[in-house]
This record gives C-alpha cells, structure tokens and sequence, in this order.
DNA sequence: TCGACTTTCACGGCGCGTTATAGTCA
DNA sequence: TTGACTATAACGCGCCGTGAAAGTCG
C-alpha cells in the first residue's frame, strides 16, 4: 500500500515536522529506533515508524514526559490507570494557567498605568508589583495572616478600582518626593495627606474599615510585615511621611 | 529605623520566603551578591538586598528571565523600552496560555471517552488525541492546506458534537476489528459503513459537505495528507475498508 | 569532485533541588 | 562536645540547539 517505505532521517523529520536532533535524541534514548543500514549506519525510517512517532507526539502533547511515553508506548490498551494520570496532569495544567493568568493580569496593570502616567520611577512600580504578587498568593498567605472576610472583601474590588488606587499611589509618591523637606504643616503637604487617605478610604469601602479595625491587630508581626512590604521612600523620607501623618491625624481629632 | 540590619543566609532565607539554594545561586551568578564575612566566607545580609531581592523576585512575577532581571536592575526608571518588552512578555504568555488551554480540552475529552467506553484501544486513542492536535494547530496548518470558509465552519462545531463524532469513530474502530475478516458484502458490514458515513455527514453537514465537494482537490498533497493522518487499522484491515465502502458507494449509485 | 547529507560525540542552558564533604557558631 | 548552621562543589533534570570532525550519497 504504501510503496514508499524508507526515508532518510532528513526526509523524516521534513514529513514528520521533528528536527534532525530530536530524532537523533529519541534513539539515543530508545523512544524510537529505526532500523539502521549496516554498514554506514545511517538511519532508515519505515512507515511504521511514522506512527510511533505520531504516537510520542501525541502523548507529549498531553504532556507526559519522554520517560513516561517510553513506558506507555508498551502498553496496548490504557485503562483506568491513565484517568488518574490524566486528571493529575489536568490538575498541574490548571495551576499552570492560574500562574500564566495572575502574570497576565499583572503585567496588563503595569502597562495600562505606564501608558497614562508616562515615566515611572521604578522603586513605586516595583512596589506595586510587590503588591500584586501577594494578591495573587491570597490563599496561602493572606488567609493566615488576616480575616477571612476581609480577604472575601478584598477580592470582591474591581480591577478598575485597583488601578485607580494604584494611580493615586503612584501620584503620592511623586508628591512626596517632591514635597519632601518641606514643614510638615505645610497646607500642600497636608491636602496631599488628605487626598491619599480619602483615595484609600473609597478604596477599602466603610464595611472593611471596620473590619480591619476590629481586627486584633497584636497577633501581627509588624517587623515582618514591615519587612515584606517594601516602600518606595528613603528611609529619611519615610519618617518624613509619618511625621506628616501624624500631624495630620491630631488635627482631625481635634476639629 | 532599621536596627537589625545584618542577617545570615538562613535567617534572611526565612524572611523572604526564598531558599537558601536560591540565594546561592543568585550570588553565584552575580545577581544578589552580599558582603561576605572576611574569614569564614559566611553571607551577610543587609537592609538594602531585601529591597534588592524584592525586586527580583517581582520581576521574575512578571516573566523575566533572571539574566534580564539582571540587566534591568541597573537601571533607575523604567520607560517606553520597559513597555514593549512587557508586551512582549504578554504574547508570549498568551501563547503559553492557549497551549495549555489546548492540552486540557485535549485531555478533558479523552477523560470523558475513558469515561464513557471503558476501555479504548491505544491506537485508536492516539488517533483522536492526534486529530485534536491538528485541530489546535489550525491557523498554521489547515488555513494553508484548505479554504477559509471550510476551516471557519469546522471551528463553529462544539465540543459536544466533537465527543459524539468521537464516539462514532471509536464504535467504528471497534466493529472494524470484529468484522475484518468477513466478506464486504456482509450486511453487518454494510451496515456499519451506512451508520458511520451517516454520522459523518451529520456532523459536517450539507453546507460543509457541498464546500468540500467544490474544493480544489487536486492541489492537495494526498500522500501527505495519508502520512500526517494516522489510521488506527492495519494495513490489511485499510485496504479491507477501502474495498468495502468502495462496494457501499457503488450499491448507492445503483439504488 | 563537489556539495548536500549523514554519522557520533559533547557542551550549553534555565533555575534551581539535592546530596556530599567539610568547616563554623552557640 | 554537640547539634544547628554555613561553605563550596558537583550532579541531575527535560529537551533538545548548536557546533565539530569525519564519513557517505548522488
């Protein structure tokens, strides 16, 4: 039926649409081994082995590794055993995605707030990366440290709503390093205050400003948590800032 | 503000959730190198490669290599240079994403035909997990070997019709190995032929069918296209087939 | 005889995990 | 002294890409 039965490995691998190397590599490994002239040693392709190799491709595109593959090859038949193989593999695919998704949408916010605010200074946009990776391992960490329903709320916040907060975090920051040596009582220093707290007030919502007050702030590791939270102020800067926050929170209280 | 500001390799392992391996290799590669303890060659952390390190581990978030990584932390402010190479970041993981997307929808179909026949033949298996590949490949591929149209209609298809026109193959698969052997004009035979050519136009459909008939079939690669397209039949039972739908054909024109 | 094709080594590469062996600190 | 910690060094992995040097085919 089919006449032509031999091919040389170029032919092969042209038909096929494997390199040269990969064939060389699966006889090296005994996945598939053609039958070899002789004298001169050079490989000759059948038909058959055409479909073994249809069959490695195949069994690589679910994702099985060579040394599996090898092993499968054997079998004739693939019963109950390959299910769980396969909803395994399905399962680590999943996680993959998830993975390939929180970078996608991470990366898709950095763009979006590079594109409006131009030049970034990249200490505030690695922080807000920072950020989002930890948003992204929300299960393990964040449900450890904090509330759950707090976490539920957190979640809930729009992508929209992110961004804009990112945004006025990084208008913040510019502000402050602008503003930074400047009296703390300042009136531009204190609208800023003012106008990042309110930023962050809308954000959160009432509901998680209460929760979050409630919750027992002492079982938290604040050096831990200072740690893991990077800023993008100097440290002189830094205490800067707090000066200026407290500042502003006395005279809230006392109007 | 920061008195502890030296920290072992463990320690500083600990604090930033990252091996100790990790921060060897980073050292070694230049990426993450702390002051060293003058005799005993003991790493010594600081306050600024927490900063440093966070920085890295954000960039790899976003998909950087750590050679890029490397260069990046050169550099102050990232800008338009730092927003294209994020878009191509975003392809590229795009990409990845429908690979996996693909591979699962593979799965997630041979897991429903284990499922629903118990026990399937390997070859036959490899067969449609082989199709389904073709069919992930599609852009490539069949937009270069058939027409627009035809390849627009396929992709309109369901995943349910696919599964039924699946288990109309494999039902085929099986009865051919039963029936080999007897004589073409067998009504068994006969009848089998009629149920899976039926099922086949089902799923195609007239208009499908009435583009295919118009397609240009001499342009076609025929050998190719037997070679790339596996059959789960040896050779002896192919040519049995052949002869009997070529006997159906006819026995339909006559009627 | 020439060029296209083939052979068999064998290194490189990503991002570490994992021993193995030996020195250091509390 | 002991045990917890650290150091360097090296292999392993998965899947080939990319030579190099030498032989073979048409």
């Amino acid at each position: 039926m089919k006449g032509n039965d031999k091919y040389s490995i170029g032919e092969f691998s042209e038909k096929a649409g494997v390199s040269i190397r990969t064939l060389h590599y699966y006889d090296e490994i005994g996945l598939l081994q053609p039958e070899k002239h002789p004298t001169t040693g050079h490989r000759i392709y059948n038909h058959q082995d055409i479909l073994t190799l249809q069959k490695i491709v195949s069994l690589k595109f679910l994702g099985y590794s060579l040394d599996k593959i090898a092993s499968l090859l054997q079998e004739s038949s693939f019963t109950v055993d390959l299910n769980d193989t396969l909803t395994l593999h399905l399962k680590a695919l999943e996680k993959e995605k998830e993975q390939i998704e929180q970078s996608m949408a991470a990366i898709n916010r950095v763009i979006k707030l590079l594109e409006e605010e131009g030049e970034v200074d990249s200490t505030v946009l690695l922080v807000l990366i920072h950020n989002l990776q930890k948003e992204s391992m929300h299960n393990e960490w964040m449900e450890q440290h904090m509330q759950k329903e707090i976490v539920e709320e957190l979640l809930k916040k729009t992508e929209k709503d992110k961004i804009i907060l990112d945004q006025t975090y990084i208008q913040m920051a510019k502000e402050v390093k602008q503003l930074y040596g400047k009296p703390i009582e300042d009136p531009g220093v204190q609208t800023m205050i003012k106008t990042y707290i309110e930023a962050s007030m809308e954000f959160l919502g009432e509901d998680l400003i209460q929760k979050l007050a409630d919750t027992d702030m002492e079982n938290l590791d604040i050096q831990e948590l200072e740690d893991m939270s990077p800023s993008p102020f100097t440290e002189d800067e830094q205490r800067w800032l707090n000066r200026a926050m407290e500042y502003h929170m006395k005279q809230s209280e006392i109007e």
